[in-house]
DNA sequence: CCGCATCCAATTCGATACTG
DNA sequence: CAGTATCGAATTGGATGCGG
């Protein structure tokens, strides 16, 4: 029932969060997910260049069982799978977004436009 | 000179950061260090329930040469290395801290006081 | 189209022992 | 005290092939 896959044994709120995005792809699927909302499976694949279709699988699967990403099966044939972010999911991007500024700047080395 | 071990192959701010905190002890090592300011390697140690010597000599190591801690080697007998963030280091903190309330509340279940 | 099964490669981490 | 050296275990991710 605890989220994550390693419970009770975090030292803080942050290392608890890190383990939930722990996973190679997992910031780049939220990411994916952030910008249009809804997003096929192929789509996703496509969107993330060199992730291979068994890891995407398993990321989204962990993603779905720790309630970040909503999964919606429309039992069609040929197949139609679509994925969103849950509410939980969009507050982690939400969360993560100064990361991701601290990133750009300090990592990829861009500066904010103007002052 | 570029900051990160996959130097190139980010595909945005937030995956770029985490390849600077991808490490089991790092996140924990940072929250050590925010808190005091100043630690030395057995304090360190002795903070983290778990970290072998190695590993955190390996972490501690790549941390400082993505420009996020300093190390400071007092060349004493016995040895004395005390290790604090860089400016960045604190950026990176503080980047970090809204994906710690997140944690906090969504993973490990801790609502934010009050209303 | 969406995904699982199998096998394999690479990386990371832990345990232990040792050194200046 | 603050590490390094060596070895082995465990986890993760990639390649490929098959299935509903």
């Amino acid at each position: 029932m605890p989220v994550g896959r390693r419970p009770g044994s975090y030292v803080c709120g942050t290392d608890a969060a890190m383990d939930i995005i722990d996973g190679k792809w997992k910031v780049s699927i939220l990411w994916a997910l952030g910008e249009e909302g809804v997003r096929r499976f192929g789509e996703l694949r496509r969107l993330l260049p060199g992730v291979t279709e068994k890891v995407l699988a398993a990321q989204l699967r962990e993603l779905e069982a720790d309630g970040i990403v909503h999964r919606e099966d429309y039992a069609e044939v040929p197949p139609r799978v679509e994925y969103s972010l849950t509410e939980i999911g969009h507050q982690l991007n939400e969360a993560l977004a100064p990361l991701g500024v601290w990133g750009k700047r300090h990592v990829l080395g861009v500066e904010p436009a103007v002052r």
